[in-house]
DNA sequence: ATGTCC
């Protein structure tokens, strides 16, 4: 068993050993390391810190738990130079994240009548659960070269959204560098995904803005409490997920000419400048574009829903994007005076007031980072700090899963399952279908977010809790 | 996460 050296508050050391090139981190809390059960994703770290031209520490945020090579909840950093790219460094949904909405409808004012049949407009629209093709399939036959390869911006321009939604999206809603010619046939064919929001733990909720921690941020982000709120966590589809195979399967292939030493196959890689790497890199900004507009089209489906039900318009209801952020990605970015790219997976970018990189709009407070709970617990808004510098300006994703998707759907009862879900509204027909979604098979949200904000890494600016949840159901 | 194993 890997041992954890306790190096300050809710921070933990993984010591450089062996074939390592540099430290790991984790960030826990007490309680987080008095329950941590997670030596594979530990075995995961030590593995990245391995890797050819990986820079600083390796890090692994209190959401930790173990994925197809870098844990969800990791971050590694290569240099340009000499480092390396990995497509399980990224992992299987590519550009995998979140998008919140404000609105300025009192949810107080929706009675569960109302608020179901908001949810059934909303899934009207939007097909939900593994497999499950497009209502927009005319935007995948005519136009997805330039959708994978301008992102949100294209959707902008033919209508799908707001001018004003880009500056509220990482990278205006599109990664430089696509090219639909790295994507295999395979991956395209399963790019008839486009707006669809899959299964797992991708989720369109309405909530309430239930607490506010700073005035100021929380009306700069346009975040008023007792307001309704909309989150939409979806990611790149099948098609995200091809890429990745495609690309894993190619650098387990090629690692081993370029003198590199695997120690899982999960973390296949290439040198960054290598033929292969550069490849993956136009393929992934495909799949991270791709979120970015099925986001974007699900966006544009829920206000049309919106309006139907209240027979409103926009100006009435807001519907205005707060930001969308990634989970999982990779970007070139400049870090102590060093250009890096960062491989973020189930972790998420977050700015501090006055970084270069944040949008104009939230130049002064940073972006707001969303962190979304469990679907049965809350969610949270928070903004990065200067001393977010130690972690490449990231923070965890989520609460992090705590069972397994087995070990949930076997150890929680229906009774469990519906005493966590109180009143909060579901679309779900059975349980069992999101039972392995169950608010019991993820840690406590709260103890995971004041595990950053209590050393000052993140501030939080609000919190939301949830009033009715779609879920795309599993088998 | 995922046409959850071509």
């Amino acid at each position: 068993m890997i041992r954890l050296t306790k190096i300050g508050k809710n921070k933990f050391l993984l010591p450089k050993t062996g074939n390592m090139r540099v430290d790991a981190v984790v960030y826990l809390s007490e309680k987080l390391f008095r329950d941590f059960q997670e030596g594979e994703a530990l075995e995961q770290l030590k593995n990245a810190a391995t890797l050819p031209g990986v820079y600083g520490v390796v890090i692994g945020m209190p959401d930790i738990h173990s994925g197809f090579g870098l844990p969800i909840g990791g971050v590694m950093a290569t240099r340009v130079e000499d480092g390396v790219i990995s497509a399980g460094g990224v992992g299987m949904d590519i550009n995998c994240g979140v998008r919140l909405l404000s609105t300025s409808i009192p949810a107080d004012e929706l009675d569960k009548r109302f608020l179901r049949k908001l949810m059934d407009a909303i899934e009207d629209r939007i097909p939900t659960g593994i497999g499950k093709g497009s209502r927009h399939g005319n935007l995948y036959k005519s136009h997805f070269k330039e959708i994978v390869q301008r992102g949100a911006i294209k959707l902008i321009e033919m209508g799908y959204g707001r001018e004003e939604d880009l500056e509220c999206i990482e990278e205006n809603g599109c990664l430089d560098g696509a090219d639909i010619a790295a994507v295999s046939d395979e991956a395209v064919s399963r790019g008839n995904q486009l707006a669809t929001l899959g299964g797992g733990n991708h989720f369109i909720d309405l909530g309430v803005v239930e607490d506010i921690y700073n005035e100021k941020l929380a009306e700069v982000f346009g975040l008023k409490k007792g307001t309704l709120s909309i989150m939409i966590h979806t990611g790149s589809r099948g098609f995200g997920h091809q890429i990745c195979t495609d690309y894993t399967r190619i650098m387990v292939n090629t690692a081993p000419r370029y003198g590199i030493d695997l120690p899982d196959k999960g973390l296949a890689c290439v040198p960054i400048s290598s033929a292969e790497g550069r490849q993956y890199y136009k393929a992934m900004c495909c799949g991270v574009n791709f979120a970015f507009a099925n986001r974007q089209l699900i966006t544009y489906d829920v206000r049309e829903a919106f309006r139907e039900v209240f027979n409103r318009d926009d100006d009435e209801l807001g519907l205005d994007l707060v930001y969308d952020v990634a989970h999982n990605i990779a970007k070139f970015e400049t870090h102590f005076n060093r250009r890096l790219l960062i491989h973020r997976k189930g972790a998420t970018r977050a700015l501090p007031p006055g970084h270069p990189s944040n949008p104009k709009k939230y130049m002064e407070t940073g972006h707001p980072a969303i962190i979304p709970g469990s679907m049965g617990t809350a969610s949270y808004v928070v903004v990065g700090t200067e001393l977010a510098r130690e972690t490449f300006f990231s923070i965890n994703h989520g609460a992090g899963r705590v069972l397994s998707r087995g070990a949930a759907r076997k150890e929680i009862s229906q009774q469990e399952f519906e005493s966590a879900m109180a009143d909060i509204l579901y679309n779900t027909r059975n349980y069992k279908k999101v039972l392995d979604e169950a608010p019991q098979a993820y840690k406590d949200i709260d103890e995971v977010v004041n595990t950053l904000s209590e050393i000052g890494i993140t501030r939080k600016i609000a919190k939301l809790r949830p009033l009715g949840v779609i879920k795309g159901e599993g088998d």
